[in-house]
DNA sequence: TCTGGGGTCCTAGGACCC
DNA sequence: TCTGGGGTCCTAGGACCC
């Protein structure tokens, strides 16, 4: 048996901004993309609660974010704060909430830092099967963390307890902001049967509309699928889901995770059109060179901190059209490109400028569509 | 009301080799 | 005289996650 948790930090970007900003405290928080008077570009990365009481939430068009709270402000509630996104802040606050975790948990136990906001912690058990520690004992673990987190960083998180990471990380979701939710093993089946079926992580828009077509929307109507059906429908992914949709979960935890590639990408504020005019031509080549400087310095960096890479082998270009289409090209070099190299950026712009070129052509680019995004990745870390 | 930026993983087809 | 089977590498695209 094994006893899992996973942390999940409350409106994360949010939270930290109201903290830190007490004139908008209670007020609804959007942290995200520039509205520009309802006009902007982009989409929200987090609002606070008092946000979501308006429909605003992640992912949605800053757009239609900065509408909903026009609505509300012409109903005589309070229109929302609209932040952009400070990720050196919110990084830096993520490393001292991973420190909380180590020094609260000590350290014969095995932590997994799954993104900026999120971490899997794992209760160590014996050989023969036999627990070092007990739910009880999770819970008190827990709320040491919660009350840590709370005391030290002025936020609040929500921790799910289960017998994997599939079950921790959905019951960590299940009672926000500032929930603890426990669920034993023998509790599992039952806790997901209810549930929608995109509580299930891997489950997105595409699966979902594939179940509905099915009539299923809950995990317990999709438990009528055969493991053969499932693998029918979704290919390799199928027989995972069909453990899944049952609690079951082997998953590991991974102490360390490497990147396995770094890139950079960047939406104009206008679309950028193809023409000969000069201007538009620099706008399009100088940002390929600005991408390539980021890209290579954080690359740089990455080695630096004694990454297990030193060198790329392959770059990819994306492209992003004005009417959304989006196109990518590989170029795997003969050799890898060393940290060391004194030609790495050279190389790095030149072939970025080599793999764009033709989009400026007829060939790639027959509608002569404006540009709505560049993008440049280091793929190959070896 | 048009749809960010950072990623990972999977699929499928073609080239090429034995 | 029309076509095998296994394997690897490369490329492009797409689904998904935070």
């Amino acid at each position: 048996m094994r006893i899992v948790g996973h942390l999940d930090m409350d409106s994360f970007f949010a939270s930290i901004e109201e903290r830190d900003n007490p004139r908008f405290r209670g007020r609804p928080i959007v942290v995200g993309a520039d509205p520009e008077n309802g006009r902007g570009r982009g989409v929200v990365s987090t609002a606070n609660y008092a946000a979501r009481a308006y429909g605003i939430r992640s992912a949605l068009p800053i757009t239609k974010a900065w509408a909903f709270s026009e609505a509300a402000r012409k109903k005589g509630l309070p229109p929302a704060v609209f932040l952009g996104v400070n990720m050196e802040k919110y990084a830096e606050v993520s490393g001292r909430i991973r420190e909380i975790l180590r020094s609260t948990l000590g350290g014969n136990i095995l932590i997994e830092v799954a993104s900026v906001d999120e971490a899997y912690f794992e209760l160590p058990s014996l050989p023969g099967g036999a627990h070092t520690g007990s739910y009880e004992g999770a819970k008190a673990i827990a709320e040491n963390i919660k009350r840590t987190i709370r005391e030290r960083e002025g936020l609040t998180a929500s921790i799910g307890i289960g017998p994997n990471k599939l079950i921790a990380k959905i019951a960590s979701d299940a009672q926000k902001p500032d929930g603890l939710t426990i669920v034993r093993e023998g509790d599992a089946e039952a806790f997901l049967e209810p549930m929608n079926i995109r509580k299930i992580p891997g489950v997105g828009p595409k699966t979902e509309e594939q179940f509905k077509r099915l009539r299923i929307t809950t995990v317990r109507d999709a438990k009528r699928l055969t493991e053969a059906a499932l693998t029918d429908m979704l290919g390799k992914w199928g027989p995972e889901l069909y453990r899944k949709l049952r609690g079951l979960d082997d998953a590991p935890l991974v102490a360390e995770r490497e990147a396995k590639s770094i890139g950079r990408h960047e939406t104009f504020a206008h679309d950028v059109p193809v023409t000969d005019r000069v201007a538009d031509r620099k706008t399009l080549e100088s940002t390929l060179a600005s991408l390539a400087d980021d890209v290579y310095e954080r690359f740089l960096a990455e080695v630096a901190a004694g990454a297990s890479f030193s060198s790329f082998r392959a770059i990819a270009l994306t492209v992003r059209f004005a009417d959304f289409t989006t196109k990518s090209r590989v170029v795997t070099l003969p050799a890898p490109v060393a940290a060391s190299d004194p030609h790495a950026l050279e190389t790095l712009k030149f072939q970025a400028l080599r793999l764009f070129m033709p989009f400026l052509d007829r060939r790639e680019n027959p509608g002569r569509k404006a540009f709505r995004l560049l993008g440049l990745r280091v793929e190959h870390l070896v």
